[in-house]
DNA sequence: CTGTTAGCGCGTTCAT
DNA sequence: ATGAACGCGCTAACAG
């Protein structure tokens, strides 16, 4: 039924090895026995079986990528990066959702190790101690992509997310504004949601301003959570001028609700974020964030992956890449 | 190194065939073997070779994906449906990223075969007879998700597109407009594009309208050609009072191109388009759309291959699931 | 340049 | 209920 390496053999008239070899682009092969195999399997249509390959050799050339949350933008950006370079080693990918779960994080780490990649790339969310664990077990490279764990002992790269929640309240903070709200991620969040609080808090302590408060809410990064915090924040005696938003998509929110309640953006309040989703440039007006360059992450985390499975050396095991601040329309000098 | 099934019948003091059964959860165990054989698994942190396995079984429980654009919110919910139920059935799940090109697509489910998936699912896209080919040499079933192919003979779920366009453009002759102007998506995407307009010129005829050229533009399915063709309407000596587009995201870039020349949606112009993108309420005025069951396509799909797989009998290889207008603030009563 | 041979780690008869 | 032995389809020495 299925026809393997050894139906092409006798068809070509040669031993199972030559067609191997044939298979697997050793030069050592005579032109003419090449082409002998090539229309054999032209002629069975015989695709070589990639699981008795993966047997036979210890390698897949395959690297587990394990996702928080397919339907979010920012990680499909990264997945893009990850894509791209993998391509370009000839690896392949399996993506594997996770929900945000970290029992479902464990599991599919788990199986991606069964399956025998070759390396593996964790993005996003958080790694706790347990995914420290499942990773200690694994005998293949592996690093984190738009996270870092806490130890800073796995290979990772990331963006400063302190820096880039300090550099966009600084912004404010230039423009004139001192009321500055901030809609969160959740403090659980290390990587995420606890250190761009952080760098909110930083810039207003550098800048002698107290904390208040009434002026931070937890949203959970997704636009109606924007939206509610934003409502909140407006009906608060003392509304705030201006806002934070520590992801796009509830800063995007927010600004919806500010239109809503017949106020202006940026005149009546302004909003910030950080990310730069594309649909930043997708809403009027349009929103000032800062960029974190997502599919660069992909990219540069799938190189360092490449290099670590083949033992080549590695500069750095950890990087971190630049952000920057993209001024669009939804602040307000005051 | 790495520890094999062997290392665990040593330990346990049994023969490799008991932990093969114990791993498997053959019942013919006594319990008292199976423990001891679970306690050596734990003692020796022992993980089955997914390859070994599926080289000897012929069976990987992992079902292949092409993907047309992971970045593309549609593809990513209708995933998500795949995923859950390829996860009630046990089965893993590899993505694979094709961005839409025909090229990478046969490519991507070659190597899929090649790693011996139990199943294909094959996801937007026009399919060609090269796909079409390619499919035939599969000895594992295949899915077309949220597609079809022309000579229907592959088994499929997807939306009627013609039936859920006619349906936009009626909602707009209803509300009394007569001038509708169409964003479409490429004619040569048999089973979005062309049938999209295809809805479209029947819903006018039907009503006795002519066709106007003028009114018909070529979008690329994203934000800014919505933009850009609602822009060259906008300068048209007849402006069109309503504009359908293929796609909410060209949908959201019209609305956006209207508000930028000072204009209001949708008291001078209004939207409507078919998808339901979580966007579609992330815009204001919130979009008008006919929504399509993105998650349930993924889950039919997935469920339908379930049963190919298991060669359960099927009562529909082809299925068209039910669309839905939801009606929202973008289209103004004349 | 080509063929022979021995596994890779596991599922699966067939005995016992 | 358990074990011995074979083979899944292929790669990788080793010979020649």
């Amino acid at each position: 039924m299925t026809v393997t390496i050894y139906d092409v053999a006798r068809e070509a008239g040669v031993s199972m090895a030559t067609v191997s070899r044939v298979v697997n682009n050793n030069p050592n092969v005579k032109p003419q026995t090449r082409k002998k195999v090539f229309e054999a399997i032209e002629r069975l249509g015989y695709r070589p079986n990639a699981v008795a390959r993966g047997l036979a050799s210890k390698k897949t050339t395959t690297v587990g990528v394990v996702i928080p949350d397919i339907s979010n933008q920012i990680f499909a950006e990264v997945a893009r990066g990850i894509e791209d370079i993998a391509n370009m080693y000839h690896y392949n990918i399996i993506l594997c959702n996770a929900d945000k779960r970290k029992e479902k994080e464990i599991r599919v780490i788990n199986t991606l190790l069964e399956k025998q990649v070759d390396g593996l790339l964790f993005m996003g969310g958080t790694v706790t101690e347990e995914h420290v664990q499942a990773f200690r077990t694994a005998s293949v490279p592996i690093v984190l992509c738009a996270t870092t764990d806490e130890q800073a002992t796995i290979p990772s790269v990331d963006i400063n997310h302190e820096e880039a929640a300090y550099d966009a309240v600084h912004t404010l903070l230039e423009s004139g504004h001192k009321q500055i709200a901030m809609i969160s991620g959740t403090l659980q969040d290390q990587s995420n949601g606890y250190a761009r609080y952080q760098g909110y808090k930083r810039a207003l302590e550098e800048a002698g301003l107290a904390l208040n408060e009434e002026y931070v809410r937890i949203g959970n990064y997704r636009y109606e959570s924007g939206v509610d915090m934003m409502k909140y924040f407006l009906e608060l005696p003392e509304r705030p001028s201006a806002v934070f938003a520590a992801t796009d998509e509830m800063a995007i929110g927010a600004i919806h609700a500010i239109q809503d309640a017949g106020l202006k953006v940026p005149e009546d309040v302004s909003v910030i974020s950080v990310d730069n989703i594309r649909m930043a440039s997708m809403v009027r007006p349009q929103l000032t964030t800062v960029a974190q360059p997502m599919y660069d992450i992909g990219a540069v985390s799938m190189r360092l992956l490449t290099k670590l499975m083949k033992k080549e050396p590695v500069e750095q095991n950890r990087v971190i890449l630049p952000h920057e601040i993209i001024r669009r329309a939804s602040v307000a000098q005051l």
